[in-house]
DNA sequence: AAGTAAACGAGACGGTACGTCGTGTCTTCCG
DNA sequence: CGGAAGACACGACGTACCGTCTCGTTTACTT
């Protein structure tokens, strides 16, 4: 449909120029030339507008597999997860919409069912791969390594807007590479001062 | 004064019952018995009042000694960010604060500097006992640690609306007592495939 | 449309019983049950509503022919002027509008070309049959014998509050009819002893 | 008392510079670098400033006796009737005043005693010498020979923003002094077609 | 000359209404 | 006859004044 992609591009537009609070359906009909009766039809309010229009424009988690795991996770963790949280548009647009998400079910679920959760699966297979390796124990737990290295970006963009530089990333990966958390680990089981190599 | 104490109690209590998106101002000065302009004389807008009403109810960081490294760890973690990434008031509450902060200079401003930051500088004095016992190397990156830790559990906060349970913290703190962040591990100066299970 | 005639219809109802002062755009968008911005599109302001809605109360001049000119006359003053400055609605609300204009000189417009104007058109032509007839010299200055009618019926009522009876309607008309203003009657040419009781 | 003082000509100050609709207590009190409370002290509210502000400027009705009648009333017409409702203060000040009686039973009372009613009582005094030489009839209506007056005057200034020059008072006085409005004229006392002087 | 009380400036306060803006629904007409 | 155009009810916004009410602080009077 031409009227869906004219107003995708305008919310788009909006969204740069004026952010994500400022933006308004209003705005977004006027210069898609459209009526609002039009865009509502396809989407019930601004957070489901944006979610369509930003992930079209999301690029997917690299999994290429090359045989070098770490070169693969600090491809991945660059790639999909600082560039990820890092982008200007994600670190304008994310903390809104999750913001809205206290407010929308429906829009909770489009969020990690769309966006995160297929991410996280490519993440995965990454992670799954270094195991297979044996570069990884059988017992890591992947969510929570996965959530740390995200975490950790996702907090630093969003409390002060700066990004995760290589040097950085590569003491992320490292560090969880030489000991990443693990299931078995819960408890006593792991004594605690003989925790690193001092 | 007599007015701030109303009006502030009067925002939590919206803020609970409604949320943040729904809580007005208007409401909150009707409840209060204040006028507009009193409110406004104080605070610039919704988030600045927030950020004042939320703020008078968060506890502190624990930063209590006892010995034991890890337990002290465990307990900082659980405390100051499980607790608080975890706490229904917080996950209701400060994603519309970081995404009104796209338009508030200011609000990140004070987000910063009189949230994060104490909270932050408390935390990272409980590692930096650990690195004076011994417990963990003298380079390791601790604001990277605290990312980490906090990331992770804003992450899962956020997205999930979980918060992370005492065998998950344990691997979370395990992980990084084992290996932690560290300035040195940048580049190839370590080698990743005798990383782990040494 | 519907909506328009809901709003002038509670705007009399406001002005009724509240005056023109206490009369509020609020509360007449809430009782013709009608959003402000609605109201505010059609009237810019309060003064311009209440123009409308009083408006649409007036009665005509009469002009009917009978013959009679001190009847005509008589007849006219009392319909037209002091039924019009005398009636309870134009003596709360004329003043009103009338400072209005001080600051909204569209408002004076309106006042002047679609209020006054028509009625001193109507009540010009009973004069204009009167010169016609010969019971009233052809240099009558009507504007001026028109303005010393109606002033001085708004005078009393607007200080007063009072209108005029018969018989002083009866005074003004004849002291009229006996000698009118005129125009001729400028400067030195009319002799001013022998002006009366000849 | 010096603050009383600072108060009025800041009052007439704010009345020139905004009219009276958009001048405030508030920037009198400030202008005239007075406590809100010390104006409240002596004024109810903003009409009865103004009132005591305008009074002050007020000039008497000239009663002068010259033993010309004519030149007796045209001079009194011209001072105290076109001079006071044709100027730009009064013009701007009277309408709101006149306004404001319809809330306020006291202000009403003190515009009619204390401005309308001497100012009346003087002027009387003309047209009853003009009586006592014979140039007016005794039972001339003396009050509605002023209303005719007054009024015509007030109504060009009300709605057209204009004054009457010296032909036009003179049209007024001179087809006044002709054939007052009498109380004798009453009814059918008088006959109609014998009017005027054809 | 000191002590005290009235009057004062400053301006915070609880209110009310303002005029504007955006939302989501509903209606009107045009192509 | 589908969709643009935009009117509409609603509700919150942030502002401006209102008239009341503390506050300290001059004044000016009393002792």
């Amino acid at each position: 449909m031409e009227a869906r992609k004219r107003i995708l591009t305008s919310a788009l537009e909006q969204l740069e120029e004026r952010g994500y609070a400022r933006m308004t359906i209003e705005q977004v009909a006027v210069s898609a030339r459209v009526g609002k009766a039009t865009l509502y039809r396809s989407w019930p309010n601004k957070a489901a507008l944006v979610l369509d229009a930003v992930r079209s424009r999301l690029r997917e988690v690299p999994t290429a597999e090359t045989g070098d795991t770490r070169g693969e996770l600090l491809s991945m963790a660059k790639e999909a997860l600082a560039g990820f949280f890092g982008s200007p548009q994600v670190q304008a647009v994310l903390p809104a919409l999750v913001a809205d998400t206290a407010q929308d079910p429906e829009l909770r679920r489009r969020l990690r069912e769309e966006v995160l959760e297929p991410r996280r699966a490519r993440s995965r297979t990454v992670l799954e791969r270094a195991i297979g390796r044996g570069d990884l124990p059988e017992d890591t737990d992947i969510s929570l390594a996965l959530e740390m290295w995200a975490g950790a970006m996702m907090f630093r963009s969003v409390f002060y807007g700066d990004g995760y530089d290589d040097a950085a990333l590569a003491r992320l990966v490292d560090a969880t590479l030489a000991s990443p958390p693990r299931f078995a680990a819960d408890g006593e089981a792991r004594p605690v001062d003989a925790a690193h190599d001092a």
